[in-house]
DNA sequence: TCCTATGTTGTATG
DNA sequence: ACATACAACATAGG
């Protein structure tokens, strides 16, 4: 599930436990999405500790511990963060479990592709490095149209698609996200990215923008929808129809990823070689 | 039974 | 060195 949207609604479901302190760790030692010996560490770095911050960056996430306990999530692609009651059984693929007095807080992954990272700093004002290193998100004023063109410039010729899927530059960019921002930019998927017009480069940036900001207020608020004009809505299985032109969808391979899109819809002008109107 | 899946990484290939 | 392609990871559901 987990995109841009979806990991800041499943961060927000571990509020409820800011401010209260973690009576008990219960951990599925062994299990791959722990990191660098996570498992063993966890227990004593957050017993007896509060939960102090919960933020989101792209598809990471951070929880930050009184004395400078720092838990790393990344939910892959089956991960979820829950809030349960105080007395909630875990099940089977509830790898992690922070216990406190007023409830249970969750984090369940059947495929395991999901990362838990732990680093301690000197205090929980001082985030690991590896967060404070991360790229611009799309919603942040560094994230210009200047650098969306450097970006294609130097990845001329990978699909836009695939280039829309590349973390370091498009923090919390997921398989659908991609689509929804080529199709609202009217953009195919192979689009060489080094082929780009200016008024091209604009368009997708706003789309980018437009696509970050409107999924958090929806999906990453409360889980509910997008707008009925989005493709979000016709995309997930065969047979749909393209909002803006009534005709069917298409779904390809790109990069070796399944993409939904409408030719009709993501075309670009023809233009002579040799003349630029732009 | 076979195919698909909202992700990332390591390896092979050009 | 660089970019791109693809298998692999583990599990559930259609």
């Amino acid at each position: 599930m987990p995109e841009l949207a979806e990991v800041h609604y499943f961060c927000r479901r571990w509020e409820p436990g800011l401010r209260h302190k973690v009576t008990d760790v219960l951990v599925h030692a062994g299990k791959r999405v722990f990191k660098e010996g996570a498992d063993t560490r966890v227990t004593e770095a957050l017993t007896g500790r509060t939960l102090d911050s919960a933020q989101t960056h792209g598809k990471q996430m951070l929880f930050g511990f009184t004395g400078g306990a720092w838990l790393g999530v990344h939910l892959g692609m089956s991960g979820e963060l829950r809030c349960e009651p105080a007395d909630y059984a875990p099940q089977k693929h509830d790898h992690l479990v922070l216990r406190q007095a007023g409830r249970t807080l969750v984090f369940e992954d059947p495929r395991m592709f999901g990362a838990i990272t732990l680093e301690e700093t000197p205090s929980a004002k001082q985030p690991p490095e590896w967060w404070t290193n991360l790229p611009p998100r799309v919603q942040d004023d560094a994230f210009t149209v200047d650098l969306l063109g450097q970006i294609s410039k130097r990845r001329a010729k990978t699909p836009l698609k695939s280039l829309l899927l590349i973390q370091e530059h498009f923090p919390g960019i997921g398989n659908w996200m991609a689509d929804e921002v080529l199709w609202q930019a009217r953009l195919p998927p192979t689009q060489a990215p080094g082929d780009l017009t200016g008024p091209e480069l604009q368009r997708l940036h706003a789309a980018l923008r437009h696509v970050c900001e409107l999924s958090l207020e929806t999906i990453g608020k409360d889980w509910s929808d997008p707008p009925v004009t989005w493709l979000f809505g016709v995309r997930w299985k065969d047979g749909g129809d393209c909002p803006q032109t009534g005709k069917p969808l298409r779904r390809d391979q790109v990069g070796g990823r399944t993409t939904c899109w409408s030719p009709a819809w993501q075309n670009r002008p023809k233009r002579w070689s040799g003349t630029s109107y732009e």
